[in-house]
DNA sequence: GCTCATATTGTTATAATATAACATTTCTAT
DNA sequence: ATAGAAATGTTATATTATAACAATATGAGC
């Protein structure tokens, strides 16, 4: 299996651009409108691979002669999140835009604390293990949200605590 | 394996007892003070299986006379989380007592969404998968936070919906 | 092209959750 | 007894998120 990280030096204007193409099949798909807002907001999820606040990304709205206040962009995140556009990482309250948008799936993540780059990697795996100990409970199961805390690669490297 | 939920009708002074005197013997080993403030937020935490809010038991706490404000019960719950006798669910933004106080472990929940209740499950099984996709991209993993949620066996038979 | 129902956005206010900063008190080890 | 450290009290404020209602824009059907 390949990283689910991406390197620093990766040419991230593909990730952006991807992610906005990849927004516009699905909300068609959906007979949803990405609406200039909406399409904003989610470029700027997409401005790297670290979960962002709420107002981090208003902030840079207001900047931008949009007359925004925090319904402005919670409304959009939330509908980038229905779309599955756009996770919400719980243990940051910040957002982070979907590696597999379109696919149903829930978040999993790996998450560096020092960098912050949130990794989503597939949750198929994780779905074994759990599922087996919901049905032992009878417990239905809807979704699971896995945040994973380390340090990836980069960082390890960086930190000279290379194994 | 034995289901992970407690019985609605379980005699939950047990729980709560079962918790305080846990507390006590971890403390205890970790030369660390279980104060009358921490040792009620903990008892408070363990009124029921369901995660409750920070301001939730601050309400409680004002009524015991206790003069209490906001740092109050965060300071309380910090210092129980540091101890391992209650984990924070994020998706939630509340707290919940933890079953396995003293072993060395991350929070896995099964969390009701009808009932609220929040029942901590063993996280080994979890740590496979997850740690094999840690390793594939060299991430080192720290701790891990699995949140599923669903519906208890209890609730579906409540709302008809048993298999 | 109109027109209406609906979806989206604007706007103001406020709720809910959490922490900073510093003063005071209590505890513990000596 | 006392000094240093830990815990608590207190006031203020930061951060995150939603409620409620008004105004505007959009798209479907005519």
């Amino acid at each position: 299996m390949t990283s689910p990280f991406l390197h620093k030096g990766h040419d991230h204007s593909t990730c952006i651009q991807t992610a906005l193409d990849a927004a516009d099949v699905v909300c068609q798909s959906h007979k949803a409108r990405l609406t200039p807002i909406r399409r904003r907001v989610l470029e700027l999820v997409w401005q790297g691979h670290s979960p962002l606040g709420a107002y981090e990304l208003l902030k840079t709205l207001k900047t931008e002669g949009h007359n925004s206040a925090p319904p402005t962009i919670y409304r959009a995140l939330e509908f980038l999140i229905q779309q599955g556009l756009v996770h919400r990482i719980a243990s940051l309250n910040a957002y982070v835009g979907c590696n597999r948008p379109g696919e149903h799936h829930d978040g999993t993540f790996l998450i560096c604390h020092v960098c912050g780059t949130a990794a989503e990697i597939p949750d198929n795996p994780m779905w074994g293990p759990i599922s087996e100990m919901a049905q032992a409970g009878n417990f239905r199961l809807s979704h699971v949200n896995v945040e994973a805390v380390g340090e990836c690669a980069d960082c390890q490297r960086a930190t000279g605590q290379e194994s």
